[in-house]
DNA sequence: CGAAATGTTCAACAAAAAATGAACAAAGTG
DNA sequence: CACTTTGTTCATTTTTTGTTGAACATTTCG
């Protein structure tokens, strides 16, 4: 409630939005930065990700849009963008704080729930992607001529089709069990 | 045997390299293409390794490299740092045929395989980088002025990097775990 | 209502990644 | 050896992806 009591002072514009931390990055959120930027290269996202994600894990407080955007430097568009692919993933939350208009960000930094929003939202579509191009595999298959059914390449053909199919349950079943491995022991 | 035995024909360079099937893809190796480099396109790897691995996936016989680029109509250059890089992966095996001089490229088709050579050349990389990274992050949390050291601040920052450290073991811990859980039941 | 604050969208630009192909090495072959 | 086959390297071109910033909503407030 105290910051609905200082939510009237109508100075703001003027400067004091810049009053809620430094523009520049300690020497700390600077190594959290590197490392997050790291990571999401290793997983090839986009590098605007991991420096919004890691200043938000090394923030104690919500911060804002306008604060992540003055504190790394970044246009708002990518800061946007950023966000929304994060909250996606439920890597990011908005939290709501009360006397502000604003939206305030803060991670989420439960192993278990980033890799399960990660599962959800780029391999999930893909195998279910996967599922419909088996689907036109077999019936790319029962369009060979049946005079070749009986050959030894269709009889292959057949097994590959097979093998992929094998794959896709072992990742229906393996994954979700990844996930609960991840549980907070 | 027979192979060594119609190695010596000199015409091939003439035309009869494409004596050893069809430069044109056929409906159903369109197919196992088309699922492939969707599957490489999730993994955000070059379509060009999708498209090798398929081929070589919907192939009963090693196929050389000059029958992959034929088929796939792609450059040598791709096709060579394509295979390199499938074979890094153990994707791919090189195997010896009696009387060709040529490489002959056959697909490693256990999932257990292709994802713990995924894990290793793609992920723990990336755990061991981010390893260093969370050493220099404690650096950087040690060089913190004394006098902030019982700040909430400070205290909050040092258990965000602790929370990295679990990350990491977690991630030490599940992996494996999960290769093991792919295993041919 | 009009002005200010807060975000989003999207066309244009920049940067990064992949594909190409010609030059180069290596290893047979006659 | 000279010559061919086989494959790799790497500078260049092409394609893809990410970033920017200005225009455009939307909401709030006086």
């Amino acid at each position: 409630m105290s910051v609905a009591m200082r939510a009237k002072p109508r100075v703001r514009s003027a400067l004091p939005a810049t009053k809620s931390g430094p523009d520049r990055l300690s020497p700390v959120e600077i190594e959290f930065v590197d490392l997050f930027v790291g990571l999401a290269r290793s997983v090839k996202a986009p590098k605007s990700i991991g420096e919004i994600y890691a200043l938000l894990f090394a923030s104690a407080e919500p911060l804002t849009f306008d604060a992540i955007v003055r504190k790394l430097a970044m246009s708002r568009g990518s800061a946007s963008q950023g966000l929304r692919l994060l909250r996606s993933f439920g890597a990011v939350k908005a939290t709501y704080v009360a006397g502000d208009r604003r939206d305030h960000f803060v991670a989420e930094t439960e192993l278990r729930k980033l890799v399960s929003g990660f599962l959800r939202e780029r391999i999930a579509p893909a195998l279910e992607g996967g599922a419909d191009r088996l689907g036109r595999l077999s019936v790319a298959l029962n369009a060979v001529p049946s005079g070749t059914r009986r050959s030894a390449e269709f009889e292959f053909l057949r097994h590959r089709a097979e093998r992929l199919q094998g794959w896709q349950r072992m990742a229906r079943e393996s994954l979700p069990a990844l996930v609960k491995m991840l549980d907070p022991t």
